[in-house]
DNA sequence: AATAAAGTTGGATGGATGTCCAACCATCCA
DNA sequence: TGGATGGTTGGACATCCATCCAACTTTATT
């Protein structure tokens, strides 16, 4: 696999954001993406997951193909950033709200 | 049933709250609670929804579990408001972004 | 070239979920 | 008292979902 697909923003629905949102390992994952250096690789996300890897890379999907994540392949590993501009302009608040909301 | 059970407010989790949010049919109904008149029946609201009765029930149950509204039995009928004051303490921004987000 | 590393994919499985229907429970009204 | 009204409950059913495992692909290293 070269590329991966993204949704365009348009496309990103309310529902699908939150179904992604709707479960804690991936409220987890997003809260790390969100706190990581950027360029930082998803393989040092993963590593207090206490998942198998292909569960964990079924969760980058499921927050990808949500419109939530875009996602960058970058030799053998991949670069995940929060699509925070693209979400923004939808959903106005609602990203940062819930980043805030995660370490509650 | 004379009283309905609710969840404390320090038991509302993020993850339940998405999930009640997860489904498109919900967010509709979601969307018709905020708009209602303050003390308006729930029958009012569900006449625009083309879902069995026991369906829209089962729905109603499932944001009053996630903590996301109040029920209140009047005579034979329900009053469902939103619990704005509690989650705008546990997840401050949280519902006034998804409501802005509903009517996209 | 051979091996290791980072992820993906497909299958299997147990559990949750949305929907409808039929039956039921309360309450209001004639 | 008897019927209509607003809603809930339990069952049935098809679908989806989170998880793991094994096998695979691609890239990097020695």
């Amino acid at each position: 696999m070269r590329e991966v697909w993204h949704p365009p923003a348009d496309e990103i629905t309310l529902a699908g954001v939150m179904h992604a949102l709707s479960d804690p390992a991936r409220l987890h994952i997003l809260g790390r993406i969100a706190q990581a250096e950027d360029g930082e690789p998803c393989s040092d996300l993963a590593e207090d997951i206490a998942l198998h890897k292909s569960t964990v890379s079924h969760h980058y999907r499921v927050l990808r193909e949500a419109g939530l994540t875009r996602t960058e392949v970058d030799g053998r590993s991949r670069v995940i950033r929060l699509r925070q501009d693209d979400l923004d302009k939808r959903f106005p608040g609602l990203l940062p709200a819930v980043l805030a909301a995660i370490d509650v």
